[in-house]
DNA sequence: TGTTGACAGTTAGAGTTCTAACGGTTAGCT
DNA sequence: AGCTAACCGTTAGAACTCTAACTGTCAACA
């Protein structure tokens, strides 16, 4: 059986965002992390100190997806929440050295990643393209903090 | 905080893929199915006898995923898994009458929704962007059967 | 016929994700 | 000051997903 037929507009986009986590997985296995961890500690190293539910809000996912997710982080010593005088409410996130250093490359990777899964189109249609989507998501849901 | 800053052109084709997902929600919480079992069954009442490395290939997931999740849909009387004679090591997946009962609607369900995502995009818009997505995935690995 | 490689499905263990429920904190209003 | 609503993070339980390992079956070849 060869691939399935896929005729979709939104089938194809699905499959290009597989394919674009598929080609992650290489960088983030040799260092012994998922891509969920690599891209949340990511996010931590560019915005340290970052709550809880802003990185829910950012990778669409739910509170008790990140807290289970930091829990993993922070119990391999990657990542440390701490409440800060003056909110006890929020935890503050952040990317521990070890975190940044083992996670510092994953952006460059997946920069070099999302460029291979372009290539196919020149300037003008990559420009298209984004203004398209751009469009469409004008009008979609905006993730809210779940 | 509003809606972080997307920019990239494969963090908006996430994002529409979200909201895709997003518009199915209600509909599979009305029946107690989840996304993945509700597509799973769809493609069964479509491809009746598939074996499960189909539908992995289909879902791009693994083997053990697919066999995890037709065990649920089996315990509630939704599918059958059977091997036939001249083949005992596939098993031919059906779904039952009750599971194609209970998944009735689900794509018409999805083509509107995909059809209020498309909403803002005119027909020649539409065939622009499929043209380049197609020309993107032409040149994207195949998923596997892993 | 016998062997080998490919194929199929399952299990174990771990991680991610969800909803619902909960307890705690903060902000705004009366 | 007191109340209420919103916000925050966590837990429980279940489902989905992965890899690795395993067992069993089938196909091809010598």
């Amino acid at each position: 059986m060869d691939t399935p037929e896929l005729t979709s507009t939104l089938d194809l986009m699905r499959w290009v965002g597989w394919a674009q986590r598929k080609a992650g997985e290489d960088w983030v296995r040799e260092r012994d992390l998922s891509f969920e961890q690599a891209f949340a500690l990511g996010y931590l190293v560019r915005n340290p100190g970052a709550i809880q539910r802003d990185l829910a809000q950012i990778t669409r996912t739910s509170a008790a997806s990140v807290s289970s997710l930091l829990q993993g982080l922070e119990r391999r010593g990657l990542v440390e929440r701490r409440t800060e005088r003056g909110d006890e409410r929020s935890k503050r996130v952040h990317a521990t050295p070890a975190g940044a250093e083992l996670v510092a490359g994953f952006d460059t990777a997946m920069a070099a990643s999302d460029e291979t899964i372009l290539s196919p189109l020149d300037e003008s249609e990559r420009a298209t393209l984004h203004a398209l989507l751009q469009k469409i998501t004008a009008e979609l849901p905006r993730p809210t903090r779940s």
